[in-house]
DNA sequence: TCTTGACTTAGAGTGCGCTCGAACTCGTAA
DNA sequence: TTACGAGTTCGAGCGCACTCTAAGTCAAGA
């Protein structure tokens, strides 16, 4: 597989599978006779597993000592399990905060919808004045 | 309150205040006749909301519509909830994806777990072997 | 009066993760 | 044979969100 068929598979863009390999995260790819790189089906695996790492918000410095450990073998399968776990335990705390927050998030825009449906009842109470076009106001101080 | 405490108070840096207040996203602080920033508790509440947006990913540009919005006054307030809304969505998305993510963490984890059980199991099935040190392991090809 | 330290401004610098450009080389189809 | 498109390398540039520096001002305490 070339390097342009990977990135239509991937979702990575050309550059940006090149920058994976020169800072060591993808394995320096195999070159054809014109020096063209060549891949395994199986570097989509690998790939799509970076992704998640970088879904979760793992920076690219600790995914390289992951993509290291891993390079050196399964004598450091114990490293790379820590590793996880210790993003494993990030990941958990960030999906706690932005719970947390959506929370806020949802008083904040229950507020918003309260005062909106006040104006609507104020408006349903008074059928005898003509119907304010939506989106006009009262003026009001600052 | 000068900016020194209300950087204690709020988490921010006295650079960051200065700097969210020149790109707007804090309203330009009164100063003292020896022009130096004097501010307000409630500025606190917003730095506050700022920060749950920032928790929760909202990009400065987007901040700084909301903070546009809520200076021109309570005429905006229904697109000030839909940006709320809009942005909810978006985190609702986005701990979908992360909890997606925890679930292959655990797996991948859990693979690793199991290798390191099976070592174990190994060893504890030669109880006339010397017990290998911990984290010790036979040399193996790579 | 002098010193200290918290403040002021404008603007430069940083770290991250790409993203792009320039100049070049190949292999293939017209 | 020539033109095209996909690839190559190296290095520069970019957008984001700060973060820091330099040079100066000011008020209060020793």
């Amino acid at each position: 597989m070339k390097i342009g068929e990977l990135a239509r598979r991937s979702g990575l863009t050309t550059h940006t599978i090149r920058y994976y390999e020169r800072i060591g995260l993808l394995p320096y790819a195999d070159r054809d006779r014109s020096s063209r790189r060549d891949y395994d089906a199986s570097i989509l695996l690998w790939i799509e597993f970076l992704g998640r790492l970088k879904t979760t918000g793992m920076p690219i410095r600790e995914m390289l000592q992951y993509a290291e450990l891993r390079e050196r073998g399964s004598d450091t399968e114990p490293a790379r399990r820590a590793l996880l776990e210790r993003h494993r335990e990030r990941v958990r705390t960030r999906v706690d905060e932005l719970n947390a927050c959506l929370l806020v998030l949802d008083t904040k825009i229950g507020g918003y919808a309260e005062v909106e449906q006040r104006m609507k009842d104020y408006d349903a109470a008074l059928p005898q004045r003509r119907r304010k076009p939506v989106g006009a106001r009262s003026p009001r101080a600052r």
